[in-house]
RNA sequence: GAGCCACUAGCUCAGUCCGGCAGAGCACCUGACUUUUAAUCAGGGUGUCGCAGGUUCGAAUCCUGCGUGGCUCACCA
């Protein structure tokens, strides 16, 4: 035994001395296969044909009401509630003093006949127990459940025991990636696998986590996009692909931020960023719909309507309209200068693009509460994006916000590979001027180029954020089972 | 990284302002009770008051430092 008895809490060693009186009656405390033929939630909705049946089901017992020669249990499965009733003069007083010795926490399973008891509540009779795991420790409390944010990480499991909203956000978010999978999958997406460690951590501006392969004598990096491998198979011929992973990003941790979070990318070959619109538009509201049942969602005090076509509102204009200054009339130093009046903070030698979005995410992002588009970003913060034909500054590129977050990013994916090679010369500037979130040179990437990419659009959803939006959730950390946390000690 | 807040029984929380025996409910233990459902009734408090110092006759309470967490901001796709 890991600690010794004689320094556990009272509550522990009684439930010890239980297990240990199970023992010495021969009763097994941990039992094994146990045959269900129903679920609590079956038993409630198939009443009506059930009244009279005998059953089996199993769970762990929540509640105990013990009235002398009878008493009542709550047996909680997955799919809910039931409960249970037991009488001396029908199981005997052995199974009875069985049950009475029970603790709150025990799984049990449980044989027996379906009736309703004269308040109304839909109950199985106890004709048979049998304990399949006895439960060492107290649960939380069963009124308030558990609240403290720390212990419902550390032990999430206690968290979906007594909370049943939090076991409800995760079936839903398990139904929304459902969702977004069979609706790629109806349209001919092939799901791919890339690789999670990467020699060259592309496709995003972030700081990676490190890695090392010992066999290799290499440095590894755990990918913070799967974009640049994504888009090696539409070199490869592969025209419609997506992946749903994760990718890891070692920077903080926010109610908007897990370093490990899960996004879907998707490649299209021969289409653009238009496309990828439309496809957000019918992904999201289809996802919607089938696991809400509507496109009328509640997220906080308001109401988002995901009902299609969002507008399409130009990322020049929009910030235009919020401050009346049109960038596209300044050049960088003037962007900088229009920055720094509105007391919004850039770096003393900002490109144009980065100028111009600091102000639009201050300005501009928290005012996108409804589903919107917006299009055509500047080129300086878009290394991967197709440059618009009509001015270069700008590239087909653009982001979906809803609540006054981003939820979608994607772009005309650039395909010229001395274009792509500059853009990556521009990052290194960048990182070499201290810029720790630089995109990383990648050479193998722009050979792929260079044996020609068919033009393609690309489409990025922040899964967990997509779910946020979804549950009604302001914290990414409901919609992460583990998320990351510092160690006990 | 900064500011604010929190940390007391297994859980949910009072008590902290204004220093004076460590509290409640649930859970748990003992007993009663054959249709309860936050069952009820009678009895029982189970504790490193986050940690370490300091002030004081005396600290959960005041002061300092630290730890963990939350929120906001900053940073960041």
């Amino acid at each position: 035994m890991h600690e010794p008895e004689g320094e556990l809490d009272e509550l522990l060693l009684v439930r010890r001395s239980k297990l240990r009186e199970l023992r010495e009656k021969g009763i097994e405390p941990y039992g094994g296969r146990y045959e269900r033929t129903h679920s609590a939630l079956e038993i409630h909705t198939g009443f009506t044909d059930l009244e009279g049946k005998e059953v089996s089901i199993a769970g762990r017992l929540m509640a105990k009401r013990g009235h002398g020669k009878a008493a009542f249990g709550d047996l909680q499965d997955f799919s809910g509630r039931i409960q249970i009733h037991l009488r001396q003069d029908e199981v005997g007083p052995d199974t009875y003093q069985f049950f009475k010795k029970l603790d709150i926490g025990d799984i049990l399973g449980v044989r027996g006949t379906v009736f309703r008891t004269k308040t109304g509540e839909i109950t199985v009779g106890v004709k048979a127990l049998t304990l399949l795991a006895k439960s060492l420790r107290p649960l939380p409390e069963k009124w308030h459940g558990l609240k403290d944010v720390e212990l419902r990480l550390r032990q999430r499991y206690l968290d979906l025991i007594v909370n049943p909203e939090v076991k409800e956000t995760f079936v839903l978010r398990s139904k929304v990636v459902r969702a977004l999978r069979r609706f790629l999958d109806d349209r001919g997406f092939l799901e791919v696998e890339t690789p999670m460690m990467q020699p060259v951590a592309g496709g995003a501006a972030a700081r990676p986590f490190t890695t090392y392969h010992n066999a290799l004598d290499l440095m590894l990096y755990l990918r913070i996009a799967p974009e640049l491998y994504l888009k090696r198979l539409l070199v490869g011929g592969f025209e419609k692909v997506y992946e749903i992973n994760r990718n890891f990003r070692n920077e903080g941790i926010s109610t908007k931020h897990n370093p490990e979070f899960t996004m879907l990318e998707i490649y299209q070959a021969y289409a653009d960023y238009t496309d990828m619109m439309v496809l957000t538009e019918e992904l999201v509201s289809t996802a919607a719909q089938e696991v809400l049942g509507t496109l009328e969602v509640g997220y906080g005090d308001t109401v988002i309507n995901l009902r299609p076509p969002w507008p399409r509102l130009s990322f020049l204009e929009t910030v235009r309209q919020r401050t009346g200054i049109d960038f596209s009339q300044l050049d960088a130093r003037e962007a900088r200068e229009a920055a720094h009046r509105m007391e919004v903070e850039v770096e003393q030698n900002a490109l144009w693009g980065e100028a111009v979005n600091a102000i639009f995410e201050e300005a501009v992002e928290p005012a996108l509460v409804q589903p919107t588009f917006v299009l055509d970003y500047p080129v300086d913060i878009s290394p991967l994006a197709k440059r618009k034909a009509d001015d270069p500054r700008l590239t087909y590129r653009f982001e979906l916000f809803i609540a006054g977050r981003e939820i979608a990013n994607a772009f005309s994916e650039l395909n010229d590979p001395l274009d792509q090679r500059e853009r990556f010369l521009k990052q290194l500037d960048k990182q070499q001027a201290g810029d720790e979130e630089a995109h990383m040179f990648d050479e193998d990437f722009v050979t792929a180029l260079e044996y020609g990419m068919p033009p393609a659009g690309g489409l990025g959803i922040g899964v967990d954020r997509l779910v946020m939006l979804l549950a009604n959730v302001s914290s990414i950390r409901e919609v992460i089972l583990f998320p990351l946390h510092r160690p006990r000690e």
